[in-house]
DNA sequence: TCGATTTGACCGTG
DNA sequence: CACGGTCAAATCGA
């Protein structure tokens, strides 16, 4: 059952496409920095977000408790198509039976999905936000542990990427309008990178 | 058997 | 040097 690498220095010119040999010669960081990078809504629902992906790292993050995972998009092979994301767990809410996982997209998908949705579809701007009492606050209770998840792909999550800068801007008032008239008190939600309910699996960020 | 996932190593950046 | 992103062999599972 021993495993052991024979990993070389440069060992990245087995890459057979050239324009992925020409993509690995640029930087990861100057990638992050050309590809779109957006920020999404996560509110519970839907299991996946209009688009295959393929797994293909996952990292310990010091700072944070959870790990992160690396995904690409399922056609990189076949189409070339350059979209990135990570997911990372954040802290699960105040309960504990819900999760939030932080989802940066990057890149714009150039691929053709097999009848699978555009990201854009996805219809923000006019799914219910009805006021939360608190037992609809709960999501439902995940038999297991945080870090037993492997497959933490949208379990109560539903991502809403490419999401305009406009829709951003409207979902966040939307998020604030929503929390002034909840019915938890003001002590019940963060504010820092994100707006979140201690209570509830629904996270806004932009 | 083959595609997907896991996971330690490698590498660039700050 | 630490950190984060990616690679790729090993492993898993359908």
């Amino acid at each position: 059952m021993a495993r052991y690498w024979s990993k070389r220095k440069g060992d990245k010119h087995s890459m057979d496409n050239h324009n992925l040999e020409e993509e690995a010669k640029e930087s990861v960081s100057k990638r992050r920095k050309n590809a779109e990078h957006t920020g999404s809504t996560v509110a519970q629902a839907p299991h996946n977000d209009g688009h295959q992906w393929r797994k293909y790292g996952q990292k310990w993050i010091s700072r944070a408790k959870h790990s992160r995972s690396y995904y690409r998009c399922a056609n990189r092979k076949v189409q070339g198509c350059p979209a990135t994301k990570t997911v990372q767990q954040m802290d699960s809410s105040g309960n504990g039976t819900s999760k939030l996982f932080n989802v940066d997209y990057y890149g714009q998908h150039t691929c053709r999905g097999d009848g699978i949705a555009n990201p854009y579809v996805v219809d923000t701007a006019h799914h219910s936000m009805e006021p939360i009492n608190q037992n609809e606050c709960n999501s439902p209770t995940l038999e297991h542990e945080a870090h037993e998840v492997q497959d933490e792909r949208f379990e109560n999550l539903c991502m809403v990427q490419n999401m305009p800068e406009y829709l951003i801007d409207f979902e966040l008032e939307r998020a604030f309008e929503f929390i002034v008239n909840s019915p938890l008190g003001s002590e019940h939600w963060t504010f820092d990178d994100s707006i979140r309910c201690e209570h509830s699996p629904i996270c806004i960020w932009g």
